[in-house]
DNA sequence: AATGAATGAGCTTTCATTCAT
DNA sequence: GATGAATGAAAGCTCATTCAT
């Protein structure tokens, strides 16, 4: 029982806490257990996210805007190859264990006006950032288009977030994709792997 | 509310509806919602299912056999090539409106010794053979293994399942999938796509 | 499945098997779980008794009406210390195995004006009797009344059918019983123990 | 239906409704019926007790722990005998309207290593104390031994619980038995009946 | 007369959400 | 603000009973 914290370390711990749980057990994994590992009391959880859907909410918006982050981050590199495979790469090996996350990151429209909508589209547009300069520069193929690339990133993603599917295998499947998206065969993107 | 109408017709209509009650609302859809759209009570499908775990289960066994049918039919086309990755577009384009189906594609030895483990490395196998044909034509790279296609197979199912994925985004989505798995560059496998 | 078996002999065995289940399990035990080891379908149990608590009724009746006609035959023995104290014995000894049964013993008059109530009263009035010549004969204390004794064959009876009373403790526990019940210290009822 | 009155008497209530409850209808009595008759909501119930077996356990380590503290409270009396025979007629007039509760105290070891087990042997074991006293001082009859007095207070319990046995009933019955614990004749015993 | 599939009410248990403290 | 006890609406599952065959 934390007294007189800081009320918005709290809000982070929730989300740190809820993000774990969520990406564990999916989305109905109970809020109690949140409320439990985060040292606070069930109320507390209530009194910042009104409502199970609203954590959900938050834990994704803080996941998508660190993800459009990172994208932006990488827009600046001088590889634009580099930079578009790496951040699949990233991107996919961070989903290993965050189902409800993946899960959520096609629902793009599924989120209606809210702050989750918008992060969800922010992260899409750094994308495709990420792909227009790859393409610009020749690493990626001119006639592949953003929404085909968004959804392979979403299903690898989701493939590897299951259970038994190790590293090494992740690593062969984004190389059969990355040699599909490459200018030239695969040679070009397989440096990338 | 039919009674008595035919117990084996029942049966049958209770996993067709489950397939679609599940494969839309995953598995945290519930029963009951699966008797009030069969047309039955709800202990008509507890009769035939003693658990909801076996009613998924018998749900999923009877979309691995018919996905499995399909893989063994192609195996006696004459274009190897062909019998891949149109079996691949196949089932990837049936995955459109089945979530938690897919879902359970990749939890394959998840299931204890059930029937539905024994289903899931069946429908693997099969699609083993159509891979190990492809390579043999060569219309597929040497390189790739069985664990990585399955990987992908699940993950493109996966992303087609979502709701705003079209038929011409889900097709230059596999276009580059199979660009990757052909043998020699993207020219083979682009036939298929 | 018996074909056109005689229906007289199909309740009898509905009867000998549901004793046996409601005599382990209590009457919180199935009715399916009858009619299964009855070897009969469950709607021809209802068929010759209409009613889970009809079923129970008539196993109770047969049940009384062989200890009422016990009780009579050892009115006509020589000895009616020997008599009494013999069906005391018998009866809490053949209660062992059959909860049910002694549940319902003491509930004379909770049966309404059921067959049940009456081979109920016609049980107790056969003890009567009993008690009665063995009190003539000096084998029991004058000063005993029916309702007390009656009590005591209900009680013992219970906790004779509890699990882990093996025969001898039951033995000691009559023979505690007897020498209450023996009109001269205990040393008479102890020649039937 | 209060609200946050206060949890521990929240707890007692609900122990003190269910003593009741299955008391009278056995342990198949509903906990929503517990629920109500407590005047809090069935999630109440469960969140004190997480298992309807748990709240049976409750009532009767409760149970049992308030007839050890009887049984020994009476070790200190001057007179072994009358200390003995007092707590029997105490303990079997007490348990005129609490069926389930005397049905588990037989079941004694039937409970592992719960809590109720423990308090069950307990109770058996203050139990021994008294009539381990009363043999001494030359109240009870030196061949008897524990099992088959405490079968008796089971038995002679489950009696007295029926609806229809009457005080007078009962204070008879108590005498027979006591007469046959007692040591000489039954003159000794009767002074308690 | 016999069957067993179908039924719906009811039970135990869980969980998001509210509210008195 | 924070707490956690209390809530009621399901969900999964069982069982006595009915009814078409």
């Amino acid at each position: 029982m934390p007294q007189r914290s800081d009320a918005q370390a709290n809000r982070e711990r929730i989300l740190d806490i809820a993000e774990d749980v969520f990406g564990h057990g999916g989305k109905s994994a109970s809020t109690e257990e949140v409320a439990r590992l985060a040292g606070v009391g069930i109320a507390t959880v209530f009194r910042n996210f009104p409502t199970k859907a609203a954590l959900l909410e938050a834990v994704l918006v803080r996941h998508f805007n660190r993800l459009q982050a990172e994208a932006e981050a990488r827009l600046g590199e001088q590889d634009p190859g580099a930079a578009f495979f790496g951040f699949f790469r990233h991107l996919v090996a961070g989903a290993a264990t965050k189902i409800a996350l993946v899960e959520a990151l096609l629902e793009a429209g599924g989120f209606g006006d809210s702050e989750a909508a918008e992060a969800s589209h922010a992260l899409r547009r750094a994308v495709g950032g990420l792909l227009q300069r790859a393409q610009q520069a020749g690493a990626v193929r001119n006639d592949v288009e953003l929404p085909e690339v968004y959804a392979l990133l979403v299903g690898t993603s989701r493939a590897a977030a299951q259970a038994p599917l190790d590293d090494e295998v992740r690593s062969r499947m984004l190389a059969i994709v990355f040699a599909g998206l490459a200018a030239t065969g695969r040679t070009k993107a397989a440096d990338f792997s």
